[in-house]
DNA sequence: AAACATTCCAAACATATGTTTTAAACATAC
DNA sequence: GTATGTTTAAAACATATGTTTGGAATGTTT
């Protein structure tokens, strides 16, 4: 088989225990007992554990930005020249978000939490991997977002993607610890989905907030 | 020496390295190395790993929460029963960040950057910790939030407050690159202090956004 | 059926890590 | 000056990790 049920076994696992624990506080034993498969699997398919963190952000962000970048496209051409209100652009990339992991195995949050954990435990090649694999969907959400917020400045533009992009990827790493907290707190549990609808709002407000002098 | 010189090389090491790198990726040979240290050294004073992480922690957290303290219960009583606006509450927490590390040889950038990996590199020990050790101060600092956002839900605030958390510790624990990345796209250098004072007005908009339904 | 390629497995390997041990150097008090 | 407690130093220890290896099992092709 091209695809072997190994393959994937060990990128559920892989995925599974990347998104609770981090990168390096995962070990390849851990990932293979949980697979069920031989230690030596995850270097004879994948070559080395830098190369299966790669494959399981790729499993998960190659549908996410060949999806955006077509959502994005298909919104645009049917506005014309009319560009995008913030809150739709927003909307099509939390949709995007959403959509995805469902057509895979993953959850929305081990899908965001993932998201988070690339932007924060900065492994350098993973970073390097994304910027070479994914910036042709990135230039073009950018590009749109130039057009959305026309009234800043490109430097306050800058700064306040920045704290969107800041806000978004820590909470969605430490979700789960968070919905933990406040569920012991109000007895109030909270899923991924709405944690999303949440914080559109306030990133909307945040970025169009009137300018400090 | 009650406080041997060797202690404090130590704190400083360490300090700069996990906020550099993280903790699991800085091991103790790393920050014995750099503090010009024996390795036993850190056993020897400290205990344990997680112990200097923890030490690490206190040493810039306890001025902090104590400055915190000290500067709400100040404002508060000029200001009588009138609740603090969330401008004035952020201002006060802005300026007790800015103001402490300077004190201390920490630069606010690896202040706030440890903040952030405590929050995501959820070290089990480590979040105990803290929450036992500053919960009167963050208790103190929920009691002024609740106060200037009488508008919002328990919930909808614990939400917005996580978000405006998150931006914060994001934005600053990566401020130093960021501000790289725009000098060498439109060559302009932003110093933290104006940072900071982009951020207000973005969190400010963000806490107070129409609530979605 | 034989030849070949692929996949799997148990064990070994080299290295890095946190921690402990042993002894020496040092300071302070008697 | 000796004794006692403290700090440093170098090495050893036990363990965990990523990776490699040689061969067995399995599947595919001729």
């Amino acid at each position: 088989m091209a695809h072997s049920d190994t393959v994937d076994r060990i990128l559920d696992a892989a995925e599974a225990l990347f998104a609770e624990r981090g990168f390096s506080e995962t070990s390849l034993r851990m990932i293979t007992s949980k697979a069920n498969v031989n230690l030596a699997a995850v270097n004879y398919h994948f070559g080395s554990k830098n190369a299966l963190i790669q494959a399981v952000f790729s499993r998960f962000l190659s549908p996410f930005s060949k999806s955006l970048e077509v959502e994005l496209k298909r919104i645009s051409d049917k506005h014309g020249d009319q560009p995008l209100s913030l809150e739709a652009l927003l909307g099509v990339v939390t949709t995007c978000i959403v959509k995805v992991p469902s057509q895979s195995k993953t959850g929305v949050s081990a899908f965001m939490r993932l998201l988070g954990l690339a932007y924060t435990q900065s492994q350098g090649h993973l970073r390097k991997y994304l910027e070479e694999e994914y910036s042709s969907a990135f230039k073009l959400f950018m590009k749109h977002m130039r057009d959305a917020t026309p009234q800043l400045s490109a430097v306050d533009r800058f700064w306040r993607i920045q704290f969107m992009l800041g806000t978004t990827a820590f909470t969605m790493s430490s979700s789960e610890a968070l919905s933990d907290i406040l569920e012991n707190e109000l007895q109030v549990r909270t899923s991924t989905e709405e944690i999303v609808q949440r914080l559109v709002p306030f990133l909307a407000a945040g970025l169009q907030a009137p300018l400090p002098k």
